[in-house]
DNA sequence: TCTTTATTGCAATCTGTTTGCATTTACCTT
DNA sequence: AAGGTAAATGCAAACAGATTGCAATAAAGA
């Protein structure tokens, strides 16, 4: 059910097994490489009845954030975006979104990118410690037909 | 006092001059190339006594959004962040932003991008209309000392 | 099973922003 | 220079997303 490596992952991090906790990570797995927010978590969770609060919704995403198991993105407007982060996205994370204007659906393209060669510029004008993030928007292939 | 332009665009657009507009572009205009809080804005033009609503602020903010006199930035989580768009900016404006960690100022960077190449690699997967933001952030050369 | 400590639910609180509405103001007409 | 009109304002209330305090609960180790 869930991977052996999340819950390998929580554990490590002395965090504790929980219902909660395991219900989010279980919405954020079926919604792999898209982001979605803590209230439609919340939602997905209790459409039948409720069985978990919001406020634990927001702080197991925190948790799960510290521990790096989720990005937390402030990206586009609105309300905070998460996802699970994959094995090996843990490891050489990169940041290039995609948010189709039509659809509205946030996609992590994955891939080298260029903007390393904007870095080296920046650093020759006595800038450090550099990182960052891309935003793209556009139509997405679905929309664009 | 105010750039003509500015006023002629106002104008143009259909809407008045008054008072908490003025105010407004003024410390906008003082705070050229920076971005700036709502909050921060009604502070500096209400710290001898109140001469302006929060709420003006706000309207006033969005209405030269509208007309594409201001550029209103969600980036960087917290409050929204507003700047002056300058003459040459409004025909072609290119958004790359730096944040520095340290002392939290956000420089819009200048000069041309190679995300262009990245643009066109998405292009011939499908997807269309694209535009892009780019954000960096690390230490300013004057935190990096 | 017991104990300890983290985690939870709930209500209250917070911050940034928006809205409704009565009053005022800019600015166009006379 | 006054007057009329629509736009813009201030204020209070509402809003959304998110956070916090606290007493009750539940997970994990003994
Ligand atoms: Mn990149
Ligand atoms: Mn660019
Ligand atoms: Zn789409
Ligand atoms: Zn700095």
């Amino acid at each position: 059910m869930d991977e052996q490596w999340i819950i390998d992952k929580i554990k490590a991090a002395g965090l504790k097994l929980t219902r909660p906790r395991m219900l989010v990570i279980e919405v954020l797995r079926q919604n792999k490489n898209g982001f979605i927010s803590a209230d439609e978590i919340f939602n997905l969770i209790n459409h039948k009845e409720k069985v978990c609060d919001l406020t634990s919704i927001y702080r197991t995403l925190t948790s799960l954030e510290e521990i790096q198991l989720v990005e937390k993105s402030d990206f586009f407007g609105e309300a905070s975006q998460y996802r699970l982060l994959s094995h090996q996205d843990h490891y050489h994370h990169h940041h290039h979104y995609f948010k189709c204007n039509e659809c509205g659906k946030i996609e992590v393209l994955c891939g080298d990118c260029n903007v390393v060669q904007y870095e080296n510029d920046l650093k020759k004008r006595g800038f450090s410690n550099l990182s960052h993030r891309l935003e793209l928007s556009g139509l997405c292939p679905s929309c664009n037909k």
